[in-house]
DNA sequence: TTAAATAGTACTAATATAGTACTCTAAATT
DNA sequence: AATTTAGAGTACTATATTAGTACTATTTAA
């Protein structure tokens, strides 16, 4: 089904309603009742984003979350690759002695164009895109060389 | 991990080794062989392409699969929908009334965006660009403008 | 009529995801 | 200092999805 994981989903609301709000630091109780995701869901997403510099923590009392940096500096990709590890469409473009067929295989270099066309779509929409509607006239333009991806 | 499954993986060794190959017809069996993918997973695979007609079934003796297009004609994106279904990146993105939330939520319009954006980079890319070198002259350009996306 | 080959269906096993619970540590308020 | 608030970390369980297998029916060439 090619589609992101429900985590992933509700990782979005939740950051698309820190973007909004103007208080700068929210306790994960408050998100939870905000967005009406279950709280120990909030807080394992948090934690995650946390981990990947996305949101920034404050511990102890009046403690909370805050975004790291501005709705339109953390990107979609960014989001997906916090929740959910690499982008990577097949096991074969994650490294390059993971698969047994490496060897007779003429299939890869091409997925690595695919990969990097879909990071592309997905590093160009940013998180103020998605928490306010993205203006009719905007155009999102992508252009993949295929010189450029020696590796990744 | 935002990744293809291995089915999805193997369909596109196995329409590339049809791609590449000069015969037209192809027995499960033979296809089996040659990719080294186990029979009765090349046999539900074909079914699948079949059933969305990227490949033709010849049945009985001397019978197989053959290709419905020139791999120039057959899309990346042709084979995902074909083994894992719709490309909808969000539970929300598939139907209006799916998601309980929809009622405030301003997120779901902006995915769509998405996943035309993602759809639109599978798209580009062809079965004959995967089965083959892809020229290093080559660049992918996808262009996505929001006024286009009353729905899809 | 026999053999070769796909169509269709249903089932099992393996894996990944989602969600929960619990303990530990840090900071603020009293 | 004690207490309370709130995140950090870990480990576990339940559920859902994916992958793989087996079996029967149908079709066509020889
Ligand atoms: S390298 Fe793994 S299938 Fe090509
Ligand atoms: S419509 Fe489902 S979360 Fe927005």
């Amino acid at each position: 089904m090619l589609r992101l994981s429900k985590l992933t989903d509700y990782a979005t609301v939740l950051l698309g309603y820190m973007a909004r709000a103007k208080l700068e630091i929210h306790a994960a109780v408050e998100i939870a009742h905000a967005t009406g995701i279950a709280l120990p869901t909030v807080s394992k997403l948090l934690k995650l984003l946390a981990h990947s510099g996305l949101v920034h923590s404050i511990r102890g009392a009046k403690g909370g979350y805050c975004l790291s940096h501005a709705p339109e500096r953390i990107s979609v990709a960014d989001i997906v690759q916090a929740i959910e590890g690499p982008i990577a469409l097949t096991e074969c473009s994650i490294s390059d002695d993971y698969c047994e067929q490496s060897a007779h295989c003429d299939i890869r270099g091409n997925w690595r164009v695919i990969n990097k066309a879909m990071r592309t779509a997905l590093e160009s929409v940013s998180l103020a895109d998605l928490a306010f509607k993205i203006k009719p006239s905007t155009a999102l333009e992508f252009k993949v060389s295929v010189d450029s991806l020696t590796r990744g």
